[in-house]
DNA sequence: TTAAACTTTCAAAATTTATTGAAATATACT
DNA sequence: AGTATATTTCAATAAATTTTGAAAGTTTAA
């Protein structure tokens, strides 16, 4: 395979990826472009690759900004704004990890914190149900809250270090 | 917080945390509402409950069942059919774990695996940032793949079991 | 201060995804 | 076989999401 088509393949690949998962699929592709680049890119360069609009181009490279997954760089001389991503898979891994935990873990569990608090008759099935559900799910959301918080103060690739080894 | 007012609430959250991570909003939601039901529910009363058309509760329900998560039942008498949702939250996060991992992880992983093949010159820094960032994604998700796959061997909750204690 | 270079914004348009509802199909009972 | 009841399908429609592109805003340097 050409490494043009590979690339090609790479970056579709990582935006049905990120659809899939609730991610944009183009700022998923943009972040493959970036990820495959040695060098930073412009706002320009990655619009010609992508085929992509300025405003989109823009806004999702802020995104991606927001995500911590890139960052921009200044070239003395120059007015243009470059784009790196950070190549670390581990970290790449990490930080998505900690984005989704504090927009979408956290809420959750601060709801079903509330809503275990709900008040009823022992009695009723209806009642019963609704709580054991929320109950059990609270416990697992809450477990992987702990373990999350756990891998991202841990400095080093917890995954590939304790975890994996319970597998052999 | 009377019962009523919970359950609308749970079904919301569920439905916007699946929005969140690639499924469907209406399918969340009908999951949620059988889970937090102790008995079986007929079509019309999914429909009724989420004010949804018949076509959208059928296909909806016919997914689920393709996750794995629902049951038809039927009972003896009567015509109508009957859907009730396994309540083990530990067997629907195995069993959302084992749909997305065949669904998902497998064919991006077959795929990384292809690309990781590509030729091209070993001074050409397109070429070497291309290969390391295939490779160590290729590292990252099989090993994601290959604990997936201990992890739906497991009887037992694993989760809760062996991995959580080792932070206590 | 002016102007060129570059970035950001956002309403409108395009695209994608989800939903409806009525017709077609299937099922079970008499 | 006929009929009432229940389920499935899917083209049309609606809703949600994404993208565009041109205008407004910002920065830099002469």
């Amino acid at each position: 395979m050409e490494l043009a088509e590979a690339k090609q393949k790479f970056i579709e690949a990582w935006g049905k990826l990120g659809s899939e998962w609730g991610i944009n699929r183009t700022m998923a592709q943009v972040h493959a472009l970036l990820l495959i680049s040695p060098e930073a890119l412009t706002t320009e360069q990655v619009m010609e690759q992508l085929q992509i609009s300025r405003g989109n181009a823009n806004m999702t490279l802020r995104d991606l900004i927001n995500w911590g997954l890139v960052e921009k760089q200044h070239r003395s001389g120059e007015r243009k704004e470059y784009f790196y991503a950070e190549k670390d898979v581990w970290y790449i891994a990490r930080q998505v990890a900690k984005e989704r935990k504090r927009r979408e873990l956290e809420p959750v569990l601060k709801l079903l914190n509330q809503l275990q608090a709900v008040e009823g008759d022992e009695q009723d099935p209806e009642y019963k149900t609704f709580k054991t559900s929320v109950t059990d799910i609270n416990k697992l959301a809450t477990n992987v809250d702990k373990t999350l918080e756990t891998m991202l103060k841990a400095e080093e690739n917890w995954f590939f270090g304790s975890i994996f080894k319970l597998f052999k």
